[in-house]
RNA sequence: GCGCCCGUAGCUCAACUGGAUAGAGCAACGGACUUCUAAUCCGUAGGCUGCAGGUUCGAGUCCUGCCGGGCGCGCCA
């Protein structure tokens, strides 16, 4: 499906070939300011030094071959150079048929790809933090879908190591304390009261059978008992926000099946990999000489981290994923040249291996802000926050701002109900709609053959123009990874609507047919609205 | 010290990746409900885009150097 800001593209470039005889250097065509035409084009800018021309005296002649095109109402030389165009209303009425019979995605890809994100190690609750990486990964999934890509939407989590140890030590503690019996944490154990429950759970099923001793043999059964409620908890809390995963991936299957042992040769047989003092060494310095070599077998024979990560990515490779994306806090950036060079020393192509970086997240409710930290116990959990201002609130302001800003997640704002809460303020355009289409067919007012072709006023072109967009949102989504243009598109479209509603009598009984031809109109606004919603993975009320 | 990210109205953010007069919301002020949902709309006010240079027809956007904030720089994950 071609936009039609492309097709826009495409006839001047047709143009351009046609009069100048040669391809024109790369041109946007873009959505001006007001007053500059629906649509406007740097084409005989950027060509000036190609063509050796002034940008007007281009503009014109393309012009003059485009003027009598059936497209453009007018088209007109402007400031430096830009070509402005007004489009005839006809095309855009075109566009408006089609968004009513189903929205035109585009077909960006088809290619089989892996989006993995959270993957929080099952010791304790999700933070806020993991929600904003919960919601980009779901909405980004969701788009990467809907433009073709076949996607696999991934969890990964440690469930063998140390944390696991410490996390059963620590659920051994509570349940103990259940018993009077008070031993202190270690400095890695996890002191959330939230294992106090746990525990009783625990003690519920065991009895005190296991008080008296912290040994190999019982490990095992409270690192499993942890780490399967710790899991239940984390699933539950996902499912409350939406999101869902296709796969999720055991870090200590890497070592069962081999893919680790494979790994670790495929490297060794490239030369990447060396002994030094005890430990083995992957060596990241032969591949971005401006990093270090980096540890994968630790002296006491364990692997790393970095290790199982080299092995999951050859995992990955090997399902078939033409590219994956990791979805990571800041903090793991530094972790980025090091998996990049492991991608190149196992012979993967460049853009294989692909990160989304997001910044953190703060929370603040009026002036306070609170911090947050996992191993030291209270903050406010990613539970407590869906809880508090309901799904549709928490996924859009987690995916409102570029992943790359710092987000401040302003629970006075999340839990208002008015007009500064920008979630109502869409989801009250697509009600709005909702019930003018009631109202219209309480009046008798028949749209099956309305006319978009009849409409045409500013506001209604405007509206149009934004519908047409469509397009190109989903492909800077999908492109930029960028997942607020589905909100600050959302947002734009019912500003436009309300504004519209508010000056234009939608359903007139005096002027059936005009009133058939607007409601078709916002027929085709609540269509979109709605699209770009579930997108977001929100719902789209039809009534408030 | 080195690396990555960010700095735009009082506050929270846009600006289609180099385009024209930098736009919204909140907060402030003034208007619009006997008329399709006022969770809405219309208007006023608010700016040396952190600072200083540079690149070019053109810079919030690109390059350099500062300043300020966040995050990294483990045989932790």
């Amino acid at each position: 499906m071609l936009s039609l800001r492309s097709e826009i593209h495409d006839k001047l470039s047709e143009s351009f070939v046609k009069v100048f005889r040669m391809k024109p250097n790369a041109f946007t065509v873009e959505i001006p300011p007001k007053g500059f035409g629906d649509y406007s084009s740097n084409i005989a800018m950027v060509n000036a030094k190609l063509l050796k021309k002034s940008p007007r005296a281009i503009a014109q002649e393309l012009i003059d071959d485009l003027k009598n095109d059936e497209w453009f109402e007018y088209i007109e030389i402007a400031g430096p150079g830009f070509v402005n165009l007004n489009v005839s209303f006809k095309i855009f009425a075109n566009v408006l048929k089609e968004t009513v019979n189903g929205l035109p995605y585009p077909k960006i890809g088809s290619d089989s790809v892996q989006l993995e994100y959270v993957s929080a190690n099952p010791t304790g609750p999700l933070t806020v933090g993991h929600g904003r990486q919960a919601i980009i990964g779901d909405v980004l999934s969701r788009v990467y879908k809907a433009s073709g890509y076949k996607v696999t939407r991934e969890y990964y989590f440690n469930d063998a190591g140390k944390q696991m140890k410490m996390l059963g030590h620590s659920l051994w503690i509570r349940y103990r304390e259940l018993y009077g019996k008070k031993t202190d944490f270690s400095e890695d154990d996890y002191r959330g009261t939230y294992l106090i429950e746990v525990a009783k759970e625990f003690k519920e099923k065991y009895g005190d059978a296991y008080v008296e001793e912290w040994n190999e043999k019982n490990q095992k059964i409270f690192i499993d008992f942890a780490r399967d409620r710790m899991f239940e908890w984390i699933k539950k809390t996902l499912k409350e926000l939406g999101v869902d995963f296709d796969v999720y991936f055991r870090e200590s299957s890497l070592y069962e099946d081999g893919t680790t042992d494979e790994a670790m040769k495929m490297l060794r047989d490239k030369g990447y990999v060396y002994e030094k003092d005890g430990t083995t060494w992957f060596a990241v310095s032969k591949l971005i000489p401006e990093e270090d070599d980096r540890v994968i077998i630790r002296k006491n024979g364990e692997p790393t981290y970095f290790f199982s990560d080299i092995a999951y990515m050859l995992n990955k490779y090997k399902r078939g994923f033409k590219k994956v994306y990791y979805i990571w806090g800041a903090d793991h950036h530094g972790y980025i040249p090091r998996m990049r060079a492991a991608s190149k020393a196992l012979g993967f192509p460049e853009d294989f291996f692909n990160v989304i970086i997001h910044q953190f997240v703060t929370l603040k409710s009026g002036e306070e802000v609170v911090r947050m930290s996992k191993r030291q116990g209270e903050f406010t959990t990613l539970e407590d926050l869906t809880k508090k201002v309901g799904r549709d609130v928490t996924r859009y302001f987690f995916a409102m701002l570029d992943p790359n800003t710092h987000l401040v997640f302003d629970m006075k704002l999340a839990e208002s109900k008015k007009m500064d809460n920008p979630v109502y303020y869409v989801q009250y355009a697509h009600a709005r709609i909702f019930s003018l289409i009631e109202k219209a067919k309480e009046r008798d007012i028949e749209w099956d053959n309305a006319d978009f072709e009849k409409l045409g006023n500013t506001q209604e072109k405007e509206i149009a123009r934004e519908i047409a967009e469509f397009p190109e949102v989903i492909t800077s989504v999908v492109t930029e990874n960028k997942p607020q243009k589905l909100c600050n598109y959302a947002y734009s479209l019912a500003e436009k609507f309300h504004s519209y509603y508010n000056a234009n009598k939608i359903v007139d009984e005096n002027n059936k047919e005009l009133s058939a031809n607007r409601i078709k109109l916002c027929m085709a606004v609540g269509r979109t609205i709605k699209e770009v919603l579930s997108l977001l993975g929100i719902n789209a009320p039809t009534s408030m």
